[in-house]
DNA sequence: AACCCGGCCAACCGCGGCAGT
DNA sequence: TACTGCCGCGGTTGGCCGGGT
């Protein structure tokens, strides 16, 4: 990720006004400040911390800084392939749900990744959809649909990664806010209980917003009421199943007397 | 060397939702 | 209930960079 020029900072810095909010490209002096902060301090309302920071940023420029940027347990480099495949599933379930697809790639941002889908990965995947005639190709996890596509072919890729960031996920010494580093029982039907920005809206069409954390799916294990039914259907197949075996078994009786 | 152009990426903007009053 | 402030998200923009001509 290149980093910007220290040397030539293009802000829309107005150095006459004090007042004002500076825009644009952080100075590195900028960024050590918001740094310092946000380690002895900690997270809390963003527009305090441009305050007591001694930033002349709107709480917004910084939250995004430190999210984006300056986060100690961001992951810096290229995407490798097993990345990469993860982003094209999760992106065939969830679509542009970026903070959700970020929410299962530990170290990165919704903001990478968006911009690696824009500027890469949808290109690419035109590409092999236009040239998609080759089944050898090792790229062919073009999006799918949510009906045909919630276990497709790179599924064992996307889960032992979903496995290995979960355990490296002890590691980190400061988790990202919102979600992300939790454990999730079931990290790609995102069903995650503890996820507060959404956890199932994607796949169930749910609204997507925070409330989930107070109320999650209806129909999910973690529902007495969906063993009961699973219960009900299951008991009531059988016990049909028996009788119709038993019935005919009467008949045959029936047809040796 | 100078210019053009497309890719990439950091940052901004607008919107919607939540919480507090 | 209405208003306000804050947060988080997704879309968009602006500018740097490198390759091509």
């Amino acid at each position: 990720m290149r980093k910007p020029d220290p040397n030539m900072p293009k802000t829309n810095t107005n150095t006459t006004n004090k007042m004002k909010l500076r825009k644009g490209l952080w100075s590195p002096e900028e960024d050590e400040k918001l740094m310092k902060y946000m380690l002895t301090n900690g997270q809390g309302c963003w527009s305090d911390i441009a305050k007591n920071a001694g930033l002349q940023r709107c709480g917004k420029s910084c939250r995004l800084r430190w999210i984006n940027y300056l986060r100690p347990d961001l992951k810096r480099g290229a995407f490798s392939l097993q990345e990469e495949e993860l982003i094209i599933h999760l992106h065939s379930i969830l679509g542009n749900r970026w903070s959700q697809i970020a929410a299962r790639l530990p170290g990165r941002t919704d903001n990478e990744i968006k911009n690696f889908w824009n500027s890469t990965l949808k290109k690419r995947l035109k590409n092999n959809t236009s040239t998609s005639s080759s089944p050898n190709n090792s790229d062919s996890s073009e999006p799918r649909d949510v009906v045909g596509g919630i276990f497709p072919l790179h599924e064992h890729h996307a889960m032992t990664f979903c496995m290995d960031s979960i355990s490296s996920s002890s590691t980190i010494s400061m988790p990202p806010m919102g979600t992300g580093n939790q454990f999730d029982p079931f990290p790609l039907l995102n069903i995650n209980r503890y996820d507060k920005t959404g956890g199932a809206a994607g796949l169930l069409d749910l609204p997507t917003h925070r409330k989930f954390w107070a109320e999650p799916p209806f129909f999910t294990p973690f529902n007495p009421c969906y063993w009961l039914i699973i219960i009900f259907f299951f008991f009531g197949f059988y016990f049909q199943f028996v009788l119709v075996l038993y019935t005919g078994a009467c008949i045959n009786w029936d047809v040796v007397e």
